[in-house]
DNA sequence: GCAATATACTAGGACATCCAACGGTTTGGA
DNA sequence: TCCAAACCGTTGGATGTCCTAGTATATTGC
């Protein structure tokens, strides 16, 4: 850890932009960089509670998303549509999964053009203590305040939407 | 672009989480997980717009950050500690930036250690014409109301000294 | 029924990020 | 004064993401 800076740094550029005759994008300019910090941040306390599992959030999300499928499996497209990442991402991410014997893929019944992941045991134990995990040491320590929270969610919720990722 | 979901997979996700007896994290997960992908969404629109120029987003903040020192230069572990990012990925974009001519090393007139990044001519003019593109096409346009910008500069602020980016 | 189109996954390359480790330089305490 | 500790930038290795292209399978239209 470095030590804090003396002065946020993006409170900082929005002054240079306000000062550079940008005042009218300076704002969203300082709301979408603090977003890629925040994103930063979060991201490497989650892969760091992650880490002794052998797992990255990438992998994670794809186990949480496979353990709250019914059957336990699911096609890559649809884990590709609903992770919101590339269908390359999701073959990375299966390729390693099922090295650590975590997931297995196996051939749709009736598709042969599309292939089913699915969660073995030891995957299934894993998810679940990696999400107690994230739960203690991640999710119920954000930092956010509960007004706060409920305020992201809606704000980015309507970003979201209005960026085509679901109508609702 | 695919086609939008029918329902969003995050709110699902924290439906999922309050169904398993989580629910007193299933919002900060919520709010985690939308911070995560709005943060790819703006990703990609930075990198649209940046392409033109031979820009990625981690090149275009070094050289924002040259314009904006007087001199238009400064120490790479500076620029390391503004940007809040590794050393070696300062040395990976200076690399870079000083191949396509926007930036020279120079060494550090009385530190031997320390090396200097220093903006030429075409890189400021770059800059100048990135940022304007990024102004017109990204920020000016990013789809959050006038309010909800000041909401997250606020509570990404507070989030963000809270991590100890900086103390103000 | 067969060709054309669409869909699904894989392969290879370009980037960025982090970490661990390594020489060169500076600083500060013995 | 001198040597150990701290600091600075770079290198090499591992991960993850995206993109383009290619291969194999399904579906559609004539």
């Amino acid at each position: 850890m470095s030590p804090p800076l003396p002065r946020d740094p993006i409170a900082d550029a929005q002054r240079n932009w306000e000062s550079h005759g940008w005042s009218d994008v300076a704002a969203p300019m300082a709301a979408i960089t603090a977003i890629m910090r925040t994103q930063q941040i979060l991201l490497a306390r989650i892969e760091g509670a992650l880490r002794p599992f052998g797992l990255t959030f990438a992998r994670y999300e794809l186990l949480a998303l496979l353990s709250f499928a019914r059957s336990g499996a699911l096609p890559m497209n649809k884990a590709s549509a609903l992770l919101q990442v590339h269908p390359t991402s999701v073959t990375n991410a299966v390729d390693r999964l099922q090295t650590a014997g975590l997931v297995v893929r196996s051939p749709h019944p009736t598709d042969g053009r599309t292939t089913l992941i699915e969660l073995t045991a030891e995957g299934r134990t894993l998810a679940k203590r990696a999400t107690a995990v994230l739960n203690a040491e991640v999710f119920g320590q954000s930092g956010f305040g509960d007004e706060d929270v409920n305020q992201l969610i809606r704000i980015l919720g309507d970003f979201r939407r209005g960026a085509g990722d679901f109508t609702d």
